[in-house]
DNA sequence: AAAAGGTGTTGTACCTAGTACAACATACTT
DNA sequence: AAGTATGTTGTACTAGGTACAACACCTTTT
């Protein structure tokens, strides 16, 4: 299993237990989940015992495995690590209070972008995603703002910057419309995206345009915040 | 290493690793990563690099490690096990509209407590706990609550019981007061405990009296919509 | 009621594969 | 230039992880 350079077999087999599980099947039963890692269930099980004393993994009553309460702690860790959520955070609130839309904090992650803070509206039934959720790069505005900035290909970028925000209505998600601009940290390099998120209907031209100077307000103070540049 | 039923050594190394992170040292070398766990650099290096290609550690451009994204998505999906944040979320937002102070929830995990879902007031500077972190069951009110619902010895729980809530002044961090409730699933099963916290200073009677109407009846909704039953 | 399928669990033997050690390549200090 | 950090690779040894088969315990089937 060790890919290019070294690794260690035992650990990967371990990670793609973890991986197993998902939103929907969050308890799986021994044998379902060494289908599931093509493993035999003896094998399986001694993994998930030691993956259980440190937390990662837990046992309940009927014998099914869940994944543990460790890992909604590292997750936090990880969160940590952009130092920022004591600012991010009340932004977002400010932000939803100020527009009625739910808004978010996105960041690039390898080929993919991470929703690494999120503050739902009152009015969102329905969410578009979830922190912690990976989404394309290229599908929804947020995505397409952060690789404006971090790439200059293609000519709709170029539309972007000249811009400096980007709308999507319905791009990723048919039921799910938003607005983004770019946050940066350090100077001009880009930390992520700020969008606004809610259902189609509500962003019509005249929404989107009294929303847009809320949020880039918003932007504004958070790359401040974080050393960046502001940008026009 | 596997303690008294087999497990894989390597994967707990493994999870050890993970454990070496913490709020402050959230990025670690890996000379440091070493001397933490007790293992051989190059074992570290080898077990890093399998954990860094299921996104559960990243490596930054100085070489050094820090935990991954993958960490939040699975502790998110270790949340979603409650199948409660739908209704929970909201409900915290609008205790903290009403009472002004920041609001929580904490289940039972083990000998501990568990932060599982969190929502801060505007005027908290301090948190007392982040959404993830572990925290002791006999210190500060919503512990001492679970406490006195899941375990029926000490008159001090009677007494929490009889009340049906209670109050701490500084009892686990001395800047910290709480006043907590029980909440209830599935007939009159313990699922945890639901908080207010704030600073000692706010935390008068008066506004104890005045919040505590707030927080039971915030409580009795949340137990009904999980199908327990509410109490008096 | 016995048989057939479904759980999770333990023991064992083979041999993979993980480990520790030492050697090496860099990069800063002094 | 010697000294002390860092991360990295190769190698030899054997610890330890794996697969298999056997087992115990359930339900459901016939």
């Amino acid at each position: 299993m060790p890919g290019n350079s070294a690794g260690v077999a035992a650990v990967e087999r371990a990670a793609s237990l973890l991986e197993a599980f998902t939103d929907r099947d969050f308890t799986l039963s021994l044998g379902e989940l060494a289908r599931r890692v093509e493993l035999d269930k003896a094998t399986v099980l001694r993994i998930a015992r030691s993956l259980a004393k440190y937390g990662l993994l837990i046992r309940n009553e009927d014998a099914s495995w869940r994944l543990g309460p460790k890992l909604m702690k590292l997750g936090n860790i990880y969160q940590s690590t952009f130092r920022a959520s004591d600012i991010i955070e009340p932004l977002l609130a400010d932000l939803v209070a100020q527009t009625g839309e739910s808004a978010a904090v996105y960041v690039r992650e390898g080929q993919e972008r991470l929703c690494l803070f999120r503050h739902d509206s009152h009015q969102s039934i329905r969410h578009s995603a979830r922190v912690g959720d990976t989404l394309p790069l290229d599908r929804g505005a947020p995505g397409r703002v952060i690789l404006a900035y971090s790439e200059r290909s293609g000519t709709i970028y170029d539309e972007i910057r000249a811009a400096g925000y980007h709308a999507t209505f319905g791009e990723r998600d048919p039921q799910v419309a938003s607005v983004a601009v770019p946050v940066f940290r350090d100077g001009r390099n880009l930390f992520g995206s700020l969008a606004l998120t809610g259902p189609p209907a509500r962003f019509t031209e005249e929404a989107i345009k009294r929303n847009l100077e809320i949020l880039m307000a918003a932007a504004r103070r958070l790359s401040s915040a974080m050393g960046g540049e502001p940008g026009t």
